[in-house]
DNA sequence: CGTAATTGAGTTGTGCGCAATTAAGTTATG
DNA sequence: CATAACTTAATTGCGCACAACTCAATTACG
């Protein structure tokens, strides 16, 4: 338990109630102009943003169940199932029940899949450009991020 | 015009691989996690963040045509539609043609969406608090998330 | 004046994100 | 062994975001 700065006194009421909304909204501007770019970026793919996240884990990892999925992207099932459902009319992905655990669903590649990623390999450098950032902006605003991301979690589960 | 940094060289490519991805990631991530603060303050008011903003936007400025109300919160009619006929049909807000040009619908509040306003004020207190971050580092942070949404939209458009 | 181009809302369709529920399989317990 | 508790996916329903389109109103131009 570390102490939260408190309500920050320093800056007036006024000031303090629209800077708060503005962090969120700054960043769902941020969000949706990746979201901009990412679309463009994988067009070609035939691919969404999410799905290239659901691809990019099984590329790194191998077949894993929708579980882990989840897990890996906070994404939970109501997500996933369709999501994946799509990759796997795209004939991207084949799903298969564990044989072990009858019920988890586990993901695989298939060729097709697997060989998108040769093409998907220039996406993130042409995304990393699009940012302006350079890697030292990036990595602090990764640990605000984190940090920011922690914060309002805990506030959620107990505030 | 300033130069944006390079492909950043200095680092691996492979490290620079998982960066990118990583940022737009981590910003999803801290948006979720405000969608998820706003939404316990929010229910009460029964509103959703996205109408909340509306409403923000209706208690700052008054009477606003759709038009503006969504070059504000950059959203278009597809989006805003709906969700100001959510408004009105919970009464918060009433939507009339212009009578100087009869393709603007003005969005006004209503007596309750007015007063809604009471209640919705000790909201942005509560999410300042829930993030957890000095003035200091919601400035830098938004100066930033700033400088990224441009370049990125500039990207969008140019290409 | 009359037609063309533009503008502002709305509609439709696709996909994401989340809550709540359901169904089926597994594990733990009496 | 039988039942309860838990786990994993899937489904349903709602709302947001965006693209593509339609329609009516306005403005610009010949």
């Amino acid at each position: 338990m570390t102490s939260p700065p408190p309500s920050d006194p320093g800056l007036p009421d006024a000031e303090l109630l629209r800077l708060d909304h503005q962090v969120c909204f700054s960043l769902q501007a941020a969000s949706r102009a990746f979201g901009g770019v990412y679309r463009d970026a994988l067009k070609e793919l035939g691919l969404t943003y999410p799905q290239y996240l659901a691809m990019m884990v099984l590329w790194e990892h191998g077949p894993l169940p929708v579980k882990t999925i989840g897990e890996r992207l906070h994404l939970d099932s109501g997500t996933l199932s369709p999501l994946l459902k799509r990759l796997e009319s795209a004939g991207l992905v084949r799903r298969e029940r564990s044989p072990e655990d009858e019920r988890s669903v586990i993901v695989h590649l298939t060729e097709a899949g697997t060989g998108l990623r040769e093409r998907a390999l220039s996406v993130p450098r042409t995304i990393l450009g699009a940012t302006g950032l350079s890697v030292q902006e990036v990595l602090a605003l990764q640990e605000t991020l984190a940090r920011l991301t922690d914060s309002l979690s805990r506030a959620g589960r107990t505030g």
